[in-house]
DNA sequence: TCCTACACTCTCCTTTTGGTGCGTATAAAT
DNA sequence: ATTTATACGCACCAAAAGGAGAGTGTAGGA
């Protein structure tokens, strides 16, 4: 069996230079938001947000699921902070505090609207693929090209 | 100033159970899917191919931008588990290894489209939103209700 | 009178994430 | 003969994420 035969195509793409298509000034700024929104946490609470409507500390605690308090007020001054929920504190003496999302807020959630669909449409595919890659694991490891 | 006053709509929302919508199973599988496609990495990742078609290795870390050898291993190779990426190893000596989206990924990153524009359509609003929650966070911290 | 509820904050601790640098095999280029 | 390029794996370390539990202040219910 060979290993190191020329292939001309593979040789063909061994110098090239990474392609670019659009301006690194806003793909290093979208890259930075994203950073910042991709996060567990803040996407739960978005869409806890985004089906609920106006949730209190608790309750909102209580549909995105085992998330600890900590996180909970961490994520949510995060998302204050960045202009995606409004958060209302009633100066009450068993303290009422409740949250809602932005128009801001709302845009994101819709965006990510097409993600959930994605997720509950293919969740069986994903598993399916880590079963078979798990099989693969036992015989080879990954696809060799050619062969 | 009174801190303690009744407030009839407050009290009526006091002891609301949360409301739920949804079976809870399928939040359950849903929210475990997102906590692990949610990351920083792997939208990165997903963009570059979803942008670029096939990359290699080395090519591929220079399009995501700044993401050590070892985080790109490991995201990249978890998303060959979940069935996002291929991954096609030419057996040549220095060793050629190329990256491409499944249909799998592809449809997730056509659903993270969404997210992607948002992103640059709405990052001068974070940075105002961002701005204007530090002047009035010198003020009065957050929003008091009906004062 | 004691307990509970609420929305936290604070401290301590463990787990996870992520970075850096080193090694590796070998063909081709210098 | 030495260097370079590739796609990593491995060991070690720093930093960040995140959880557990205690405390807080007080109104209203038992």
């Amino acid at each position: 069996m060979r290993k190191a035969l020329p292939d001309p195509q593979i040789e063909a793409r061994r110098r090239q230079p990474v392609p670019e298509t659009v301006d690194p000034a806003i793909e290093a700024l979208v890259h930075d938001i994203i950073g910042k929104v991709a996060d567990k946490w803040t996407m739960l609470i978005l869409e806890a947000l985004h089906e609920h409507g106006t949730l209190r500390f608790t309750q909102l605690g209580k549909v995105v699921g085992r998330i600890s308090q900590k996180m909970l007020t961490q994520t949510v001054r995060q998302m204050e902070k960045d202009g995606l929920v409004r958060r209302t504190v009633h100066p009450v003496i068993p303290p009422h505090v409740d949250y809602t999302l932005t128009p801001l807020g709302e845009s994101l959630g819709a965006a990510f609207c097409g993600v959930w669909i994605w997720a509950e449409t293919h969740h069986a595919e994903i598993e399916q693929a880590r079963a078979s890659f798990a099989e693969r694991e036992a015989a080879t490891s990954s696809i060799t090209a050619g062969d």
